[in-house]
DNA sequence: CTGAAAGCGCTTACAG
DNA sequence: CTGAAAGCGCTTACAG
């Protein structure tokens, strides 16, 4: 007897049911089927997910034993929306492709995993053009935390993620004015600190080649600065654009000995450019560091064996991915305020003659 | 009169309504918002985002002024849980940190998100046994793809990626059984090859310095299979836990010329293994390729600069990650059927003295 | 071209 | 320690 109507007629049935739809979801083991499989209600097979020690041991065990043999895998979509808890951050990095950030992404990755949550990654590719599109995308995930590389942000960029209220890490940057929290290090004092250094060494006749984005430009502006303070104004100097390359640092080291033979020192950031003005200046005849110093960004780890005449500057990308993933979780947990962490850098000179 | 009750209880009320609960993504704009504010329903917003073609010209501008101004952006929790679509693609990768798959992962994601889809990293850090934990995070996710790194999967997780049923691109290798569809090569070939691009030159000691995945150890049994074919059976090995880096290939070489001093020949894959071995032989004064000739994978930018000497095999990174995309993209758009592609490799010879 | 109602699969805030 | 009801913010499948 299928379609059988309910008796219950007498008590007023204003809207006739419509016909049953399907959508949505319909395949897939649902949280009810686990509930009916071990004899509880849905509300307990939820705790067993996100609060298993409300729950009795025999049941815990029952519901587990359901789980695994069901295969249940809990919809994230559905408890996200109840809960308002996405259980997703948010990590926004110029690019993937051999890149610095990636020992950071890495350890970010790892420990905010430990601690239950996910991370979604959205590459800006190193323009703010497409900020804002990355970012209704990355919204509309509704993460409950962001980390972001770099602190240089279209002022839209900014209000929206405040407006949001969401914990914000910046990272691998300095600012007076962070958004929220924020852990990296100066870009501008390691431009001066390469400036001192050459100059300690003696070089009046500075070059750079470097990226140009907005970290670069950074270090650029106290490499400047630092050298104009000492009387050195005139720093002939080649912008590449990403993404860096050995050949592009080639090709820089050319284009300066044509414009300034007299070139004692040059400032190449990052590293991977470093390597081609080496490369370069062998093939020259130019010996290194004694004819022109060269220091690098980066800390590229082969860069030690490939010019073992290279200085460079190293910071601990690790260190900032796990620092800002503690940022992160010590406030989705209510504690952790607003605070700014300098992670600091360190010249490396390995084995200058 | 704040609390005015319905004047209907003539009509039975038989459950008193229990208190407002305040719960879920209280703050926030909703699309309700956004209709009200344009004075349509929510239903023609939600056109505007899904399908704007359907809504009238006039109507699709009152809507956008709307949801600029209110800073409107859609929930995909909501909207993946009601439609069944939740627009993420997930990337497994071993890592995040200096990897061959960066390039990849890089336009893999370009590609899927010009295509509307946002793409979810998963980290399994080179182990099986997380995968299966891996697995969960992810496919509590929903996503509507995944892409692997790899063939060599626990059986579990195959079943279970094919029991969900939505498609699956291997990458990065070759198998007869797919679980879906595969974009990548044959690693075993590529072993094979430079085995016999190394018998050509006259080797007879091959050695071989290797990471120790899967698919270093698919390289590794090409290129001992082919040796052996050539009645060379005894090849010297050292294979070296991940992560490669320069010290663990110098550290290489320095072994296998202790055990075997008359290695004439190695394969040492990664590239990076291969830098280590080939600055480790300059070190020694064993002339590359002359004495030892030395052939890398992976075809590091700089490789061409630091060991010119150095054979390598390249493999295309970014084409693999297009075409998977695109395997994916068709698929969802409900064409495209279970397939093979293979990319290919190429063995480079630079300078070779 | 537009809208009213129902439902996607969870979790919250109670009450017991 | 456990559960019934309501609701999170969308979209589907209609109907007009």
């Amino acid at each position: 007897m299928p379609n059988e109507k309910p008796t219950s007629e007498l008590i007023a049935a204003p809207v006739p049911a419509p016909a049953r739809r399907s959508r949505g979801a319909k395949k897939g083991i649902r949280i009810t089927d686990v509930a009916a499989s071990a004899g509880v209600s849905p509300i307990t097979v939820s705790r067993v997910f996100n609060a298993p020690e409300t729950v009795a041991p025999e049941t815990l065990s029952r519901v587990r034993q359901a789980v695994a043999q069901l295969g249940y895998v809990p919809n994230r979509l559905a408890g996200g929306l109840s809960s308002a808890k996405s259980r997703l951050i948010a990590a926004i990095v110029p690019t993937a492709a051999h890149s610095l950030f990636s020992d950071t992404v890495q350890v970010f990755s790892d420990t905010m995993s430990r601690a239950g949550y996910q991370v979604l990654l959205g590459l800006s590719g190193y323009s703010d053009e497409d900020e804002d599109q990355l970012l209704d995308a990355v919204l509309s995930r509704r993460p409950e935390g962001v980390l972001l590389t770099g602190v240089a942000h279209a002022a839209s960029l900014r209000e929206r993620l405040l407006k949001v209220g969401i914990p914000i890490v910046e990272t691998w940057d300095m600012t007076d004015e962070p958004i929220d929290m924020l852990v990296g290090f100066s870009h501008y004092r390691i431009g001066a600190a390469v400036a001192e250094r050459l100059l300690a060494r003696g070089a009046r006749h500075p070059a750079l080649v470097s990226a140009n984005d907005d970290r670069a430009l950074a270090r650029r502006r106290g490499f400047v600065d630092t050298f104009a303070a000492h009387g050195v104004q005139d720093i002939a100097e080649v912008l590449v654009p990403p993404p860096s390359s050995v050949a592009l640092g080639r090709d820089g080291l050319q284009r300066i000995v044509a414009e300034r033979p007299d070139t004692d020192a040059v400032f190449c950031s990052p590293d991977l450019l470093a390597l081609g003005v080496v490369s370069q200046a062998r093939k020259l005849g130019v010996a290194v560091p004694g004819r022109i110093a060269v220091c690098g960004f980066g800390d590229l780890e082969f860069a030690a064996d490939t010019a073992p005449a290279l200085t460079t500057v190293r910071v601990d990308g690790k260190r900032i991915g796990v620092t800002a993933a503690r940022c992160l979780i010590d406030r989705l947990a209510g504690a952790g305020e607003k605070k700014v962490i300098d992670v600091g850098f360190e010249l490396v000179e390995r084995e200058t003659t």
